[in-house]
DNA sequence: TTTTGAGTTGTTCGA
DNA sequence: GTCGAACAACTCAAA
C-alpha cells in the first residue's frame, strides 16, 4: 500500500480539512506531519507566545490522530531538506498539503514542488485558509478587484452553498496510516524557546451571541464585543467555512469581516509590491519623520493619549488589541507622530498572536491612507473623540492606564491641532510631488 | 468609448 | 446642540 504523507502548516485541525481530505480520499495510507519551521523560529524571541500557542495545538492535533489509531510526526528544521528526506524514509509517493499564499511559503512550496516531481512524487495544494482565491472573484474584465465594495458584492453573488460545505474528512479516518509508535515533539527549549505562558489564548469557539450583537458592540472595546476568533483562523483550528457559514446566517457585518480577510489575502497575492511599500506608489513620496522617543512612547503607551495608551498596554500585556483601538493607534502613529506605518506595522506583526501579514499590512495600509481602497488621507482620527465617543465612562483606559486621571499620567507628546496641520500638509506636499 | 455613481470605521467649521 | 459642507479630487467598476 502506498503512503502519502499530508503536511500539516496554517491548518492545525483535522475536521472538515480540505487538504486532509483530499489526501484520505486518494489511493494509499496517510501520515500527516507539522514541521516546526526553523527559518521562521530562529528569528522569534523565546518567550514568543504565537509558538507557544502552536505548541499547544500540535499537541492536540497529535492526538485526534492517535485517537484514531494513527500519529503525526512532527519534526523542527527547514522544510525544503524535511520533507524531501522524509518522503524518502518513508517511500512516500505523493505529499498533499493547503495553500498558503504569502510570498515565504509560496517560495518553499514551488522549490519543493519542482524537487518532488523530479523525484515522481506529486505535491498537491488545496484551498482551504479562503473560501475565494486569487483568481474566483475577478471584475468583469478578468482583473483583480482594488475596492472592497464591489469585490464584496461580486464575492455574494459567486457564492453557493458548496462553498461553505463541510470536508468530511471523520468519514475517511480508516485510511490513516494505522501505528501504534507514539514518535515524540521536539521540545520547546531544544527550539530556543522557554515555554512559559504568559497571556490567554482565546477559545476557538464563541457565543453566538457575539457574533449576532456584533454589529452594534464591536466598536466598545470595554465590552466584550468581538469573537476573538482571528487566531483560530490564522493557525487553522478553526474552518473558515464553518464560521462562514455560521456568519452569514447570523450577522452580516461580522459575515464582511470575514470577506476582507479574504479581500486581503487576494490583494497580497496580486499586489506582492504593498507587503513592502504602498499600494498606491505616489505615498512612497512621504518624508517620515523618525524620533526614538516618541517610538518608544508609542510602543510602551505612554503618549498622554489615554485611549492609545491604552491599546498599546492590552497589545503588550496580552498580544491583542481590540479592533476601533487598531485603527486609533495606528493612525496616531503613522498621522501624528508622522512615523512610517512599516514600523508600526512590523510592531504589531511582533506582538500581535493573531497577526496575520495580508489583513496587518492591509489594516496599516489603511490607516495610513496609501493602501487600496484606504480612508482619504486627511480622515484623521481625533484621539480625545474617539475616546469620547467609543469610551465614554473611561472604563477600557482605567483598566489599562491605571495611573490616567493623576499627576503620573504623561502629557501628550504632541499636540493634536499642530500634528494635525502638519500631516495634512506632509501628505500635500509628497503627493504634488509625485 | 463615455458616462455615472460610488468609495469601512472621520473631523472641523460655520451657520 | 445640530446640521451640512468641506476636506481633494481621483479612481474604480459597471452600465
Amino acid at each position: 500500500m502506498e503512503t502519502l504523507i499530508f503536511w500539516h502548516r496554517r491548518d492545525l485541525r483535522i475536521n472538515d480539512n480540505a487538504g486532509l481530505y483530499k489526501a484520505l480520499t486518494s489511493k494509499g495510507k496517510v501520515q500527516p506531519v507539522f514541521i516546526f519551521d526553523s527559518n521562521i523560529l530562529q528569528h522569534l524571541p523565546p518567550n514568543d507566545q504565537r509558538v507557544l500557542f502552536i505548541y499547544q495545538q500540535i499537541i492536540a492535533l497529535k492526538e485526534s490522530y492517535q485517537a484514531h489509531g494513527a500519529d503525526l510526526i512532527v519534526l523542527y528544521g527547514d522544510p525544503k531538506a524535511m520533507i524531501p528526506s522524509l518522503v524518502e524514509e518513508l517511500n512516500a509517493s505523493a505529499v498533499f498539503t493547503n495553500r498558503d499564499y504569502e510570498p515565504y511559503a509560496h517560495e518553499r512550496d514551488s522549490y519543493l514542488f519542482d524537487l518532488l516531481i523530479a523525484k515522481n512524487v506529486s505535491f498537491t495544494g488545496a484551498k482551504d485558509h479562503v473560501i475565494f482565491e486569487k483568481n474566483e472573484v475577478l471584475k468583469n474584465d478578468g482583473l483583480p478587484y482594488t475596492i472592497f465594495t464591489p469585490y464584496m458584492r461580486k464575492w455574494k453573488e459567486t457564492l453557493t452553498d458548496f462553498y461553505l460545505k463541510a470536508y468530511p474528512t471523520e468519514k475517511y479516518f480508516s485510511n490513516l496510516k494505522q501505528t501504534t509508535n507514539k514518535t515524540s515533539i521536539p521540545t520547546l527549549e531544544a527550539m530556543g524557546f522557554d515555554g512559559k505562558q504568559t497571556v490567554d489564548f482565546p477559545k476557538n469557539q464563541t457565543p453566538l451571541s457575539i457574533i449576532a450583537n456584533y454589529h452594534e458592540t464591536r466598536d466598545i472595546p470595554s465590552v466584550n464585543g468581538t469573537s476573538r476568533l482571528s487566531v483560530h483562523l490564522r493557525f487553522g483550528t478553526i474552518s473558515i467555512r464553518s464560521l462562514a457559514k455560521q456568519a452569514m446566517e447570523t450577522n452580516e457585518k461580522y459575515f464582511n469581516e470575514l470577506i476582507w480577510r479574504d479581500f486581503y489575502q487576494m490583494i497580497m497575492v496580486h499586489f506582492p509590491h504593498s507587503l513592502t511599500g504602498a499600494f498606491r506608489k505616489e505615498y512612497d513620496h512621504i518624508n517620515w519623520e523618525f524620533n526614538e522617543t516618541q517610538f518608544e512612547a508609542w510602543k510602551s503607551g505612554n503618549t498622554g493619549y489615554p485611549l492609545v495608551d491604552a491599546g498599546m498596554r492590552e497589545l503588550n500585556a496580552t498580544g491583542h488589541m481590540h479592533n476601533r483601538v487598531r485603527m486609533v493607534v495606528a493612525s496616531f502613529f503613522t498621522k501624528h507622530l508622522l512615523h512610517d506605518w512599516r514600523l508600526g506595522e512590523r510592531y504589531f506583526a511582533e506582538k500581535l498572536l493573531d497577526f496575520e501579514l495580508a489583513s496587518n499590512v492591509g489594516g496599516w495600509q489603511w490607516a495610513a491612507g496609501c493602501g487600496c481602497d484606504a480612508a482619504p488621507y486627511f480622515r484623521v482620527f481625533n484621539p480625545t473623540s474617539q475616546q469620547e465617543k467609543f469610551d465614554p465612562q473611561f472604563t477600557y483606559i482605567k483598566k489599562w492606564v491605571p495611573e490616567f486621571g493623576t499627576s503620573a499620567y504623561a502629557q501628550p507628546i504632541v499636540e493634536h491641532k499642530w500634528a494635525r496641520e502638519r500631516v495634512l500638509a506632509r501628505y500635500k506636499e509628497a503627493l504634488k510631488q509625485a
